[in-house]
DNA sequence: AGAGTAACCGAACGATCGGTCGGGACAAGG
DNA sequence: CCTTGTCCCGACCGATCGTTCGGTTACTCT
């Protein structure tokens, strides 16, 4: 009795056609014309249901940075060893990552043109600069290698991490999302060369 | 007596400008009034020089493609075992991808809206799938780690790469390529861990 | 000095941009 | 029945898009 009214669009469902859209055409490359068509109303429509533009790129991202923040407020992650902490953030990231694949992409690739997503990008330089807080203590401790700059690291892996958005598509037979997060944390923390060689 | 005529603007030297703003705004988000006042040149007369908005990002990702795929013509990556020639190429594409950074930048945020971008899409497949050869190959010898699946692997260790375009800025002061480069090869063939800690 | 030309400009082109407007179709509630 | 409000539409807005054009500088060469 709450909900099912009409078969129509609602804000949300208008925003998974448009991230959509804006992940294959680009923000700037999607015209109001592209979503009218991808979304089957017309375009006057869509300004039934959001503001505009930008608005649908501001709900996209605030519901990528809602679900990385989020991380970070979970038991796992506040609690215990700094470096287990860590591991624990790098693969719940993956994980979270790929459950919100379009949102996250969306996010990944804003360069700064308006306001939101000028907003975007400081929120994720906070998030950044939260995880790199936790590796900065795991190295403290003497869990993780400290002849690489924290900073440097941080990067590179937070690099490889968000690299995921760029090929992982989830068609039925690939891998789940706790693969690809087994296999981030154990190349990350392990590296490439045969486990046992040590470094030799 | 063959250069020097004026200091005015070349395709290249204006190729230069506008690679920077792509780089800003984005090619989409960037318009031919953008580069005219970026180049301090009226709108109409960047079309003295080149033929129109995408040859300027056809030549920019031409010259980040060029640099990339020379790397597989030098000696070291042709020759000797597997895995050396692997890490040399990983090397080199650090320090490529710094000494023209704004190209390869560009290049890697093509979407494949227009003949060149989906072009450039190509030969940048092309080029990973020659990187992915030979770490099939260094596999094949047993000198890097078949717990995860060689595709998955080629595609962290080159997001990992390529995200230094993300961060990567040539200030004077900061670390240079090769810095970078010994990085990048030693996180990613020895891991996050501290060295001796074996994977216990 | 005069010819030739590379470099540049303002004005304008048709097309498309994000967004607005008045109104029509349709279901729910009286 | 008629009203109310949701959902949607075609037509249109001023602005901006990439590009073209005719014409004016200003430099080089003879």
């Amino acid at each position: 009795m709450t909900t099912a009214k009409r078969d129509t669009y609602t804000p949300e469902t208008l925003l998974s056609v448009a991230v959509q859209v804006f992940n294959e055409r680009g923000y700037d490359g999607t015209s109001m014309e592209h979503l009218s068509r991808a979304a089957g109303i017309s375009k006057s429509s869509i300004y039934h249901h959001v503001a505009g533009k930008e608005e649908l790129l501001r709900r996209a991202v605030s519901r990528a940075l809602d679900g990385l923040f989020g991380i970070l407020d979970e038991e796992d992650a506040r609690v215990g060893r700094p470096v287990g902490r860590l591991e624990y953030v790098v693969r719940r990231m993956v994980e979270v990552l790929i459950a919100e694949l379009p949102y996250v992409t969306l996010l990944l690739r804003v360069r700064g043109n308006t306001d939101t997503e000028r907003w975007a990008l400081e929120r994720r330089r906070e998030f950044d600069h939260r995880v790199a807080e936790l590796l900065k203590a795991a190295a403290a401790d003497g869990d993780v290698r400290e002849d690489i700059e924290v900073r440097l690291v941080t990067r590179l892996v937070f690099g490889m991490i968000n690299s995921i958005v760029e090929w992982y598509r989830p068609d039925g037979r690939g891998m789940d999302e706790r693969e690809v997060a087994d296999a981030v944390a154990q190349l990350a923390f392990g590296g490439l060369r045969r486990a046992g060689d040590g470094r030799g």
